[in-house]
DNA sequence: ACTTTTCAATGGTGCTATCTTTTTCAGGAA
DNA sequence: TTCCTGAAAAAGATAGCACCATTGAAAAGT
Protein backbone atom coordinates (compact mmCIF):
# COMPACT_ATOMS: atom_id res chain seq x y z
CA UNK A 1 0.00 0.00 0.00
CA UNK A 2 1.11 3.33 -0.35
CA UNK A 3 0.71 4.36 3.21
CA UNK A 4 -0.15 8.40 4.20
CA UNK A 5 -0.53 11.00 2.51
CA UNK A 6 2.86 11.37 1.21
CA UNK A 7 3.68 11.91 -2.24
CA UNK A 8 4.36 8.57 -3.51
CA UNK A 9 1.82 6.86 -6.13
CA UNK A 10 -0.74 8.34 -8.42
CA UNK A 11 -3.26 10.92 -8.04
CA UNK A 12 -5.77 8.21 -7.61
CA UNK A 13 -3.79 6.91 -4.55
CA UNK A 14 -3.38 10.41 -3.23
CA UNK A 15 -7.21 11.15 -3.41
CA UNK A 16 -8.03 7.78 -2.11
CA UNK A 17 -5.85 8.67 0.92
CA UNK A 18 -6.59 12.20 2.25
CA UNK A 19 -10.78 11.42 1.51
CA UNK A 20 -10.57 7.84 3.27
CA UNK A 21 -8.67 9.52 6.07
CA UNK A 22 -11.07 12.83 5.96
CA UNK A 23 -13.80 10.23 6.70
CA UNK A 24 -12.07 8.21 9.08
CA UNK A 25 -11.08 10.89 11.35
CA UNK A 26 -14.93 12.12 11.46
CA UNK A 27 -13.69 15.54 9.45
CA UNK A 28 -16.66 14.58 7.26
CA UNK A 29 -19.03 13.37 8.98
CA UNK A 30 -21.75 10.60 8.11
CA UNK A 31 -24.41 12.13 5.73
CA UNK A 32 -22.12 15.24 3.92
CA UNK A 33 -22.98 15.24 0.89
CA UNK A 34 -20.38 15.53 -2.06
CA UNK A 35 -20.70 15.65 -5.45
CA UNK A 36 -17.92 14.72 -8.15
CA UNK A 37 -17.70 18.33 -9.62
CA UNK A 38 -17.28 19.64 -6.02
CA UNK A 39 -14.09 16.74 -5.74
CA UNK A 40 -12.67 17.37 -9.17
CA UNK A 41 -11.91 21.12 -8.48
CA UNK A 42 -11.15 20.71 -4.79
CA UNK A 43 -8.37 17.64 -6.01
CA UNK A 44 -7.49 19.18 -8.95
CA UNK A 45 -8.38 16.20 -10.77
CA UNK A 46 -9.81 14.69 -13.63
CA UNK A 47 -13.44 13.63 -13.62
CA UNK A 48 -12.06 9.76 -14.19
CA UNK A 49 -9.60 10.18 -11.24
CA UNK A 50 -12.47 11.39 -9.07
CA UNK A 51 -14.85 8.57 -10.25
CA UNK A 52 -12.24 5.85 -9.80
CA UNK A 53 -11.89 7.22 -6.24
CA UNK A 54 -15.12 7.55 -5.52
CA UNK A 55 -15.91 3.91 -6.39
CA UNK A 56 -12.86 2.75 -4.01
CA UNK A 57 -14.82 4.28 -1.09
CA UNK A 58 -18.17 3.25 -1.87
CA UNK A 59 -16.56 -0.56 -1.77
CA UNK A 60 -15.13 -0.18 1.06
CA UNK A 61 -18.57 1.28 2.01
CA UNK A 62 -17.46 5.03 3.18
CA UNK A 63 -19.71 6.53 0.80
CA UNK A 64 -22.50 5.24 -0.94
CA UNK A 65 -23.72 7.28 -4.14
CA UNK A 66 -27.21 8.16 -5.37
CA UNK A 67 -28.20 9.82 -8.47
CA UNK A 68 -29.26 13.52 -8.07
CA UNK A 69 -28.09 13.13 -4.27
CA UNK A 70 -24.45 13.19 -4.79
CA UNK A 71 -21.89 11.13 -2.81
CA UNK A 72 -23.04 10.78 0.68
CA UNK A 73 -20.68 9.82 3.74
CA UNK A 74 -22.05 6.74 5.24
CA UNK A 75 -22.74 6.09 8.58
CA UNK A 76 -19.60 4.30 10.97
CA UNK A 77 -21.95 1.22 11.30
CA UNK A 78 -21.44 0.28 8.03
CA UNK A 79 -17.93 0.50 6.67
CA UNK A 80 -15.81 -2.49 6.01
CA UNK A 81 -14.23 -2.12 9.39
CA UNK A 82 -11.75 -4.88 8.24
CA UNK A 83 -10.01 -2.83 5.39
CA UNK A 84 -6.58 -2.70 5.93
CA UNK A 85 -6.94 0.91 4.56
CA UNK A 86 -9.45 1.91 6.24
CA UNK A 87 -7.65 1.03 9.85
CA UNK A 88 -4.57 2.35 8.42
CA UNK A 89 -6.80 5.67 8.38
CA UNK A 90 -8.27 5.50 11.61
CA UNK A 91 -4.75 4.66 12.94
CA UNK A 92 -3.46 7.99 11.85
CA UNK A 93 -7.30 9.66 13.37
CA UNK A 94 -7.61 11.63 16.71
CA UNK A 95 -9.74 8.37 17.30
CA UNK A 96 -6.86 5.82 17.21
CA UNK A 97 -7.05 4.63 20.97
CA UNK A 98 -10.59 3.45 19.87
CA UNK A 99 -9.28 1.60 17.39
CA UNK A 100 -6.44 0.39 19.09
CA UNK A 101 -8.84 -1.23 21.57
CA UNK A 102 -10.98 -2.97 18.94
CA UNK A 103 -7.59 -4.54 17.28
CA UNK A 104 -6.60 -5.63 21.05
CA UNK A 105 -9.53 -7.10 21.48
CA UNK A 106 -9.88 -9.30 18.31
CA UNK A 107 -6.36 -9.70 19.13
CA UNK A 108 -7.05 -11.64 22.11
CA UNK A 109 -9.85 -13.32 20.88
CA UNK A 110 -7.74 -14.68 18.12
CA UNK A 111 -4.14 -15.68 19.32
CA UNK A 112 -5.12 -17.86 21.14
CA UNK A 113 -7.31 -19.80 18.63
CA UNK A 114 -4.50 -19.45 15.97
CA UNK A 115 -1.99 -21.29 18.38
CA UNK A 116 -3.78 -23.83 18.43
CA UNK A 117 -4.17 -24.46 14.92
CA UNK A 118 -0.43 -23.66 14.82
CA UNK A 119 -0.25 -26.89 17.07
CA UNK A 120 -2.17 -28.52 14.20
CA UNK A 121 -0.84 -27.31 10.78
CA UNK A 122 2.07 -25.42 11.06
CA UNK A 123 4.81 -27.37 8.86
CA UNK A 124 8.28 -28.20 10.16
CA UNK A 125 9.86 -25.66 9.18
CA UNK A 126 7.79 -23.20 11.07
CA UNK A 127 7.68 -24.42 13.90
CA UNK A 128 11.39 -24.58 14.49
CA UNK A 129 11.23 -21.02 13.68
CA UNK A 130 8.86 -20.38 16.32
CA UNK A 131 11.56 -22.16 18.88
CA UNK A 132 14.32 -20.10 17.59
CA UNK A 133 12.37 -16.75 17.63
CA UNK A 134 10.91 -17.57 21.18
CA UNK A 135 14.72 -17.74 22.14
CA UNK A 136 15.97 -14.90 20.57
CA UNK A 137 12.97 -12.92 22.48
CA UNK A 138 14.78 -14.45 25.75
CA UNK A 139 18.09 -13.30 25.45
CA UNK A 140 16.62 -9.93 24.12
CA UNK A 141 14.59 -9.46 26.75
CA UNK A 142 17.13 -10.00 29.18
CA UNK A 143 19.60 -7.48 27.22
CA UNK A 144 16.59 -5.00 27.66
CA UNK A 145 16.72 -4.22 23.87
CA UNK A 146 13.29 -3.25 23.66
CA UNK A 147 13.83 -2.22 19.67
CA UNK A 148 15.05 -5.70 18.55
CA UNK A 149 12.88 -7.18 20.99
CA UNK A 150 9.93 -5.46 19.15
CA UNK A 151 10.67 -6.42 16.03
CA UNK A 152 11.24 -10.29 17.03
CA UNK A 153 8.19 -10.19 18.82
CA UNK A 154 6.42 -8.84 15.85
CA UNK A 155 8.09 -11.44 13.59
CA UNK A 156 6.85 -14.20 15.96
CA UNK A 157 2.84 -13.49 16.16
CA UNK A 158 2.88 -12.57 12.47
CA UNK A 159 4.45 -16.34 11.94
CA UNK A 160 2.31 -17.84 14.34
CA UNK A 161 -0.68 -16.41 12.64
CA UNK A 162 0.46 -17.46 9.66
CA UNK A 163 1.27 -20.98 10.62
CA UNK A 164 -2.27 -21.16 11.96
CA UNK A 165 -3.18 -21.96 8.17
CA UNK A 166 -5.71 -20.07 8.77
CA UNK A 167 -5.72 -17.35 5.76
CA UNK A 168 -8.14 -15.13 8.06
CA UNK A 169 -6.14 -15.39 11.27
CA UNK A 170 -3.11 -14.68 8.83
CA UNK A 171 -4.86 -11.43 7.49
CA UNK A 172 -4.45 -9.75 10.71
CA UNK A 173 -1.25 -9.83 10.84
CA UNK A 174 -0.28 -6.19 9.78
CA UNK A 175 -2.62 -4.63 12.46
CA UNK A 176 -1.14 -6.96 15.24
CA UNK A 177 2.13 -5.56 14.13
CA UNK A 178 1.16 -2.04 14.25
CA UNK A 179 -0.15 -3.05 18.06
CA UNK A 180 2.63 -4.14 19.25
CA UNK A 181 4.31 -1.38 17.99
CA UNK A 182 1.89 1.34 19.52
CA UNK A 183 2.16 -0.52 22.84
CA UNK A 184 6.13 -0.33 22.95
CA UNK A 185 6.25 3.07 21.61
CA UNK A 186 3.47 4.41 23.89
CA UNK A 187 5.58 2.73 27.09
CA UNK A 188 3.01 0.90 27.78
CA UNK A 189 4.92 -2.48 27.73
CA UNK A 190 7.37 -2.55 31.23
CA UNK A 191 11.16 -1.35 30.45
CA UNK A 192 11.73 -5.38 30.40
CA UNK A 193 10.15 -7.96 29.41
CA UNK A 194 8.69 -10.07 32.23
CA UNK A 195 9.58 -13.58 32.67
CA UNK A 196 6.48 -15.18 32.61
CA UNK A 197 5.66 -13.36 29.20
CA UNK A 198 9.28 -14.49 28.19
CA UNK A 199 7.68 -17.87 29.51
CA UNK A 200 4.72 -17.87 28.07
CA UNK A 201 6.30 -16.83 24.27
CA UNK A 202 8.80 -20.26 24.76
CA UNK A 203 5.77 -22.22 26.10
CA UNK A 204 3.50 -21.30 22.98
CA UNK A 205 6.87 -22.22 20.32
CA UNK A 206 7.00 -25.72 22.20
CA UNK A 207 3.32 -26.29 22.44
CA UNK A 208 3.28 -25.86 18.73
CA UNK A 209 6.70 -28.03 18.16
CA UNK A 210 5.02 -30.78 19.57
CA UNK A 211 1.54 -30.12 18.16
CA UNK A 212 0.00 -30.09 21.72
CA UNK A 213 -3.10 -27.70 20.78
CA UNK A 214 -4.28 -27.35 24.04
CA UNK A 215 -1.41 -26.03 25.68
CA UNK A 216 -0.35 -23.91 22.80
CA UNK A 217 -3.82 -22.59 23.42
CA UNK A 218 -3.36 -22.08 26.61
CA UNK A 219 0.24 -20.57 26.60
CA UNK A 220 -0.95 -17.89 24.26
CA UNK A 221 -3.50 -17.21 26.41
CA UNK A 222 -0.74 -16.13 28.97
CA UNK A 223 0.87 -14.27 26.65
CA UNK A 224 -2.33 -11.74 25.67
CA UNK A 225 -4.07 -12.11 29.18
CA UNK A 226 -1.40 -9.02 30.32
CA UNK A 227 -2.98 -7.29 27.52
CA UNK A 228 -6.36 -8.13 28.98
CA UNK A 229 -6.14 -7.01 32.65
CA UNK A 230 -4.92 -4.12 30.77
CA UNK A 231 -7.57 -3.28 28.64
CA UNK A 232 -9.93 -3.81 31.87
CA UNK A 233 -11.41 -6.79 30.68
CA UNK A 234 -11.51 -9.03 33.63
CA UNK B 1 -24.90 -5.36 -1.77
CA UNK B 2 -25.80 -6.96 -5.18
CA UNK B 3 -25.32 -10.44 -4.17
CA UNK B 4 -25.00 -12.90 -7.55
CA UNK B 5 -24.17 -12.43 -10.84
CA UNK B 6 -27.85 -11.35 -11.02
CA UNK B 7 -29.31 -8.52 -13.27
CA UNK B 8 -29.39 -6.04 -10.59
CA UNK B 9 -27.08 -3.14 -9.83
CA UNK B 10 -25.05 -0.69 -12.80
CA UNK B 11 -23.19 -2.66 -14.94
CA UNK B 12 -20.03 -2.03 -13.07
CA UNK B 13 -21.61 -4.11 -10.13
CA UNK B 14 -22.23 -7.03 -12.63
CA UNK B 15 -18.89 -6.58 -13.90
CA UNK B 16 -17.11 -7.06 -10.28
CA UNK B 17 -19.22 -9.81 -9.76
CA UNK B 18 -18.62 -11.69 -12.70
CA UNK B 19 -14.61 -10.96 -12.17
CA UNK B 20 -14.64 -11.30 -8.37
CA UNK B 21 -16.17 -14.89 -8.13
CA UNK B 22 -13.92 -16.07 -11.49
CA UNK B 23 -10.68 -15.07 -9.48
CA UNK B 24 -12.28 -16.02 -5.78
CA UNK B 25 -13.10 -20.18 -7.61
CA UNK B 26 -9.84 -19.83 -9.20
CA UNK B 27 -11.09 -19.81 -12.90
CA UNK B 28 -9.05 -16.82 -13.45
CA UNK B 29 -5.47 -17.95 -11.77
CA UNK B 30 -2.98 -16.00 -9.95
CA UNK B 31 -0.42 -14.56 -12.49
CA UNK B 32 -3.37 -14.16 -14.89
CA UNK B 33 -2.48 -11.30 -17.34
CA UNK B 34 -5.68 -9.08 -18.23
CA UNK B 35 -6.28 -5.85 -20.16
CA UNK B 36 -8.91 -3.17 -19.99
CA UNK B 37 -8.97 -3.66 -23.87
CA UNK B 38 -10.27 -6.94 -23.33
CA UNK B 39 -11.86 -6.64 -20.60
CA UNK B 40 -13.92 -4.17 -22.27
CA UNK B 41 -14.32 -6.35 -25.24
CA UNK B 42 -15.36 -9.22 -23.04
CA UNK B 43 -17.83 -7.32 -21.00
CA UNK B 44 -19.20 -5.08 -23.74
CA UNK B 45 -18.70 -2.27 -21.67
CA UNK B 46 -16.80 1.11 -22.11
CA UNK B 47 -13.27 1.40 -20.50
CA UNK B 48 -14.53 3.62 -17.48
CA UNK B 49 -16.49 0.87 -16.12
CA UNK B 50 -13.59 -1.46 -16.52
CA UNK B 51 -11.50 0.77 -15.20
CA UNK B 52 -13.87 0.94 -12.05
CA UNK B 53 -14.52 -2.87 -11.77
CA UNK B 54 -10.50 -3.14 -11.75
CA UNK B 55 -9.42 -0.40 -9.55
CA UNK B 56 -12.27 -1.70 -7.21
CA UNK B 57 -10.95 -5.31 -7.76
CA UNK B 58 -7.38 -3.70 -7.04
CA UNK B 59 -8.32 -2.31 -3.61
CA UNK B 60 -9.41 -5.26 -2.26
CA UNK B 61 -6.16 -6.98 -3.74
CA UNK B 62 -7.31 -9.18 -5.84
CA UNK B 63 -5.35 -7.91 -9.09
CA UNK B 64 -2.65 -5.13 -9.42
CA UNK B 65 -1.85 -3.06 -11.87
CA UNK B 66 1.23 -2.32 -13.98
CA UNK B 67 1.98 -0.10 -16.99
CA UNK B 68 3.31 -2.05 -19.98
CA UNK B 69 1.97 -5.47 -18.68
CA UNK B 70 -1.68 -5.14 -17.30
CA UNK B 71 -3.46 -6.34 -14.74
CA UNK B 72 -2.64 -8.95 -12.76
CA UNK B 73 -4.37 -11.51 -10.84
CA UNK B 74 -3.09 -11.44 -7.65
CA UNK B 75 -1.58 -14.48 -5.44
CA UNK B 76 -4.28 -15.53 -2.75
CA UNK B 77 -2.12 -14.80 0.09
CA UNK B 78 -2.52 -10.86 -0.61
CA UNK B 79 -6.39 -10.59 -0.75
CA UNK B 80 -8.51 -9.21 1.59
CA UNK B 81 -10.08 -11.93 3.11
CA UNK B 82 -12.10 -10.05 4.99
CA UNK B 83 -13.95 -8.09 2.32
CA UNK B 84 -17.64 -8.94 2.60
CA UNK B 85 -17.60 -9.16 -1.03
CA UNK B 86 -14.66 -11.83 -1.11
CA UNK B 87 -15.85 -13.83 1.30
CA UNK B 88 -19.62 -13.67 -0.90
CA UNK B 89 -17.74 -14.63 -3.78
CA UNK B 90 -15.94 -17.44 -2.27
CA UNK B 91 -18.97 -19.30 -0.86
CA UNK B 92 -20.28 -19.19 -4.25
CA UNK B 93 -17.14 -20.97 -5.07
CA UNK B 94 -16.55 -24.95 -5.36
CA UNK B 95 -13.84 -23.89 -2.58
CA UNK B 96 -16.64 -23.15 -0.22
CA UNK B 97 -15.60 -25.52 2.26
CA UNK B 98 -12.20 -23.61 3.12
CA UNK B 99 -14.08 -20.77 3.42
CA UNK B 100 -16.21 -21.82 5.84
CA UNK B 101 -13.86 -23.72 7.98
CA UNK B 102 -11.83 -20.00 7.93
CA UNK B 103 -15.01 -18.65 9.11
CA UNK B 104 -15.99 -21.34 11.34
CA UNK B 105 -12.91 -20.91 13.19
CA UNK B 106 -12.88 -16.97 13.32
CA UNK B 107 -15.96 -17.09 14.98
CA UNK B 108 -14.80 -19.82 17.72
CA UNK B 109 -12.18 -17.29 18.37
CA UNK B 110 -14.07 -14.32 18.49
CA UNK B 111 -17.67 -15.04 19.67
CA UNK B 112 -16.69 -16.39 23.53
CA UNK B 113 -14.63 -12.72 23.42
CA UNK B 114 -17.48 -10.95 21.93
CA UNK B 115 -19.77 -12.54 24.83
CA UNK B 116 -17.02 -11.08 27.62
CA UNK B 117 -17.38 -7.66 26.18
CA UNK B 118 -21.35 -7.99 25.95
CA UNK B 119 -21.24 -8.87 29.81
CA UNK B 120 -19.61 -5.46 30.04
CA UNK B 121 -20.94 -3.38 27.74
CA UNK B 122 -24.61 -4.12 26.65
CA UNK B 123 -27.06 -1.91 27.13
CA UNK B 124 -30.19 -2.82 29.25
CA UNK B 125 -32.24 -2.84 26.23
CA UNK B 126 -30.20 -5.83 24.91
CA UNK B 127 -29.27 -7.95 27.68
CA UNK B 128 -33.19 -8.26 28.03
CA UNK B 129 -33.77 -9.18 24.31
CA UNK B 130 -30.78 -11.53 24.33
CA UNK B 131 -32.28 -13.11 27.56
CA UNK B 132 -35.89 -13.30 25.14
CA UNK B 133 -33.94 -14.60 22.50
CA UNK B 134 -32.52 -17.58 24.64
CA UNK B 135 -36.03 -18.19 26.06
CA UNK B 136 -37.33 -18.58 22.58
CA UNK B 137 -34.38 -20.88 21.00
CA UNK B 138 -35.62 -23.02 23.50
CA UNK B 139 -38.96 -22.99 23.05
CA UNK B 140 -38.21 -23.79 19.23
CA UNK B 141 -35.50 -26.49 19.75
CA UNK B 142 -37.97 -28.40 21.97
CA UNK B 143 -40.65 -28.17 19.51
CA UNK B 144 -38.58 -29.21 16.66
CA UNK B 145 -38.78 -26.19 14.26
CA UNK B 146 -35.76 -26.22 12.79
CA UNK B 147 -36.34 -23.22 10.55
CA UNK B 148 -37.28 -20.71 12.86
CA UNK B 149 -35.05 -21.80 15.57
CA UNK B 150 -32.10 -21.08 12.70
CA UNK B 151 -33.77 -17.83 12.41
CA UNK B 152 -33.54 -16.78 16.06
CA UNK B 153 -29.95 -18.35 16.76
CA UNK B 154 -28.80 -15.97 14.08
CA UNK B 155 -30.82 -13.21 16.17
CA UNK B 156 -29.04 -14.36 18.90
CA UNK B 157 -26.07 -14.35 17.66
CA UNK B 158 -25.71 -11.29 15.49
CA UNK B 159 -27.22 -9.45 18.73
CA UNK B 160 -24.55 -10.32 20.96
CA UNK B 161 -21.55 -9.55 18.45
CA UNK B 162 -23.37 -6.29 18.06
CA UNK B 163 -24.08 -5.37 21.92
CA UNK B 164 -19.96 -6.27 22.08
CA UNK B 165 -19.63 -2.79 21.74
CA UNK B 166 -16.35 -3.95 19.55
CA UNK B 167 -17.11 -2.51 15.70
CA UNK B 168 -14.89 -5.63 14.18
CA UNK B 169 -16.65 -7.90 16.52
CA UNK B 170 -19.71 -6.44 14.76
CA UNK B 171 -18.57 -6.62 11.26
CA UNK B 172 -18.60 -10.56 11.00
CA UNK B 173 -22.31 -11.08 11.75
CA UNK B 174 -23.05 -11.73 7.96
CA UNK B 175 -20.47 -14.09 8.25
CA UNK B 176 -21.69 -15.78 11.22
CA UNK B 177 -24.92 -15.64 9.91
CA UNK B 178 -24.40 -17.73 6.94
CA UNK B 179 -22.28 -20.42 8.38
CA UNK B 180 -25.12 -21.04 10.67
CA UNK B 181 -27.47 -21.32 7.68
CA UNK B 182 -25.23 -23.75 5.90
CA UNK B 183 -24.75 -25.94 8.83
CA UNK B 184 -28.17 -25.89 9.17
CA UNK B 185 -28.99 -26.46 5.39
CA UNK B 186 -26.31 -29.34 5.06
CA UNK B 187 -28.21 -31.15 7.87
CA UNK B 188 -24.92 -30.69 10.32
CA UNK B 189 -27.28 -29.82 13.37
CA UNK B 190 -29.12 -32.56 14.93
CA UNK B 191 -32.25 -32.68 14.56
CA UNK B 192 -33.43 -31.54 17.43
CA UNK B 193 -30.64 -28.92 19.07
CA UNK B 194 -29.32 -30.85 21.95
CA UNK B 195 -30.22 -29.60 25.74
CA UNK B 196 -26.51 -28.46 26.55
CA UNK B 197 -26.43 -26.34 23.67
CA UNK B 198 -29.78 -24.25 24.66
CA UNK B 199 -28.55 -24.22 28.56
CA UNK B 200 -25.38 -22.83 27.26
CA UNK B 201 -27.62 -19.89 25.19
CA UNK B 202 -29.51 -19.41 28.35
CA UNK B 203 -26.47 -19.31 30.53
CA UNK B 204 -24.86 -16.83 28.21
CA UNK B 205 -27.90 -14.48 28.21
CA UNK B 206 -28.30 -14.75 31.77
CA UNK B 207 -24.62 -14.09 32.62
CA UNK B 208 -24.60 -11.32 29.91
CA UNK B 209 -27.64 -9.70 31.57
CA UNK B 210 -26.23 -9.70 35.53
CA UNK B 211 -22.76 -8.74 33.53
CA UNK B 212 -20.35 -11.64 34.75
CA UNK B 213 -17.56 -11.56 31.98
CA UNK B 214 -15.65 -14.54 33.09
CA UNK B 215 -19.24 -16.81 32.79
CA UNK B 216 -20.21 -15.24 29.83
CA UNK B 217 -16.95 -16.11 27.66
CA UNK B 218 -17.51 -19.60 29.38
CA UNK B 219 -20.77 -20.28 28.57
CA UNK B 220 -20.15 -18.72 24.67
CA UNK B 221 -17.42 -21.10 24.69
CA UNK B 222 -20.02 -24.08 25.94
CA UNK B 223 -21.84 -22.94 22.54
CA UNK B 224 -18.91 -23.10 20.08
CA UNK B 225 -17.44 -26.03 21.44
CA UNK B 226 -19.37 -28.37 19.72
CA UNK B 227 -18.21 -27.02 16.55
CA UNK B 228 -15.35 -27.20 17.59
CA UNK B 229 -15.20 -30.97 18.09
CA UNK B 230 -17.32 -31.26 15.02
CA UNK B 231 -14.19 -29.78 12.87
CA UNK B 232 -11.90 -31.98 14.75
CA UNK B 233 -10.17 -28.84 16.96
CA UNK B 234 -9.62 -30.52 19.88
C1' DA C 1 25.57 -2.28 -22.16
C1' DC C 2 22.81 0.98 -24.38
C1' DT C 3 19.16 2.67 -27.30
C1' DT C 4 14.85 2.30 -29.48
C1' DT C 5 10.44 0.61 -29.97
C1' DT C 6 6.20 -0.93 -28.36
C1' DC C 7 2.56 -1.75 -25.26
C1' DA C 8 -0.64 -0.84 -21.69
C1' DA C 9 -1.84 1.82 -17.80
C1' DT C 10 -2.48 6.73 -16.21
C1' DG C 11 -4.77 10.75 -16.69
C1' DG C 12 -7.82 14.00 -19.16
C1' DT C 13 -11.98 16.12 -21.95
C1' DG C 14 -16.60 16.53 -23.31
C1' DC C 15 -20.70 14.54 -24.29
C1' DT C 16 -25.41 11.83 -23.80
C1' DA C 17 -28.70 9.08 -21.13
C1' DT C 18 -31.04 8.21 -17.12
C1' DC C 19 -32.79 8.44 -12.71
C1' DT C 20 -34.68 11.16 -8.78
C1' DT C 21 -35.86 14.93 -6.32
C1' DT C 22 -37.74 19.33 -6.25
C1' DT C 23 -40.46 22.76 -8.07
C1' DT C 24 -44.11 24.49 -10.54
C1' DC C 25 -48.60 24.97 -11.84
C1' DA C 26 -53.30 23.87 -12.82
C1' DG C 27 -57.67 22.59 -11.02
C1' DG C 28 -60.96 21.74 -7.61
C1' DA C 29 -62.92 22.05 -2.86
C1' DA C 30 -63.81 24.77 1.33
C1' DT D 1 -60.11 34.01 -2.34
C1' DT D 2 -57.45 30.58 -0.25
C1' DC D 3 -55.79 26.22 0.44
C1' DC D 4 -54.90 21.73 -0.81
C1' DT D 5 -53.84 18.09 -4.14
C1' DG D 6 -51.74 15.81 -7.82
C1' DA D 7 -49.67 15.67 -12.11
C1' DA D 8 -46.36 17.55 -15.05
C1' DA D 9 -42.11 19.88 -15.80
C1' DA D 10 -37.52 21.20 -14.59
C1' DA D 11 -33.22 20.52 -12.61
C1' DG D 12 -29.35 18.23 -10.55
C1' DA D 13 -26.50 14.55 -10.13
C1' DT D 14 -24.57 9.98 -11.32
C1' DA D 15 -24.05 6.33 -15.04
C1' DG D 16 -22.04 5.44 -19.01
C1' DC D 17 -19.65 6.32 -23.46
C1' DA D 18 -15.99 7.66 -27.04
C1' DC D 19 -11.74 9.33 -27.82
C1' DC D 20 -7.20 11.61 -26.88
C1' DA D 21 -2.41 12.60 -24.85
C1' DT D 22 1.16 11.23 -21.62
C1' DT D 23 4.10 8.20 -19.16
C1' DG D 24 6.48 4.30 -17.57
C1' DA D 25 8.24 -0.15 -18.15
C1' DA D 26 9.28 -4.26 -20.72
C1' DA D 27 11.21 -6.16 -24.81
C1' DA D 28 13.68 -5.98 -28.90
C1' DG D 29 17.36 -4.43 -31.49
C1' DT D 30 22.00 -2.32 -31.90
Amino acid sequence: MSTATAEGGGLHQRMLDTLGESIASGKLAPGTRLTLDDLQQEFNVSRTIARDTMRVLESMNLVYSRRRVGIVVQDPRHWNVFDPKLVHWRLLSERREAQYASLTELRIAVEPIAAAAAARRATHAQRGELGALAAELRRLGEAGDLEAFLAVDIAFHRLLLHASGNEMFAAIDEMVAEVLTSRTKQGLMPFRPEQAALKAHEDVAAAVSRGDTGKAEEAMHRVVVEVRQAMGLE
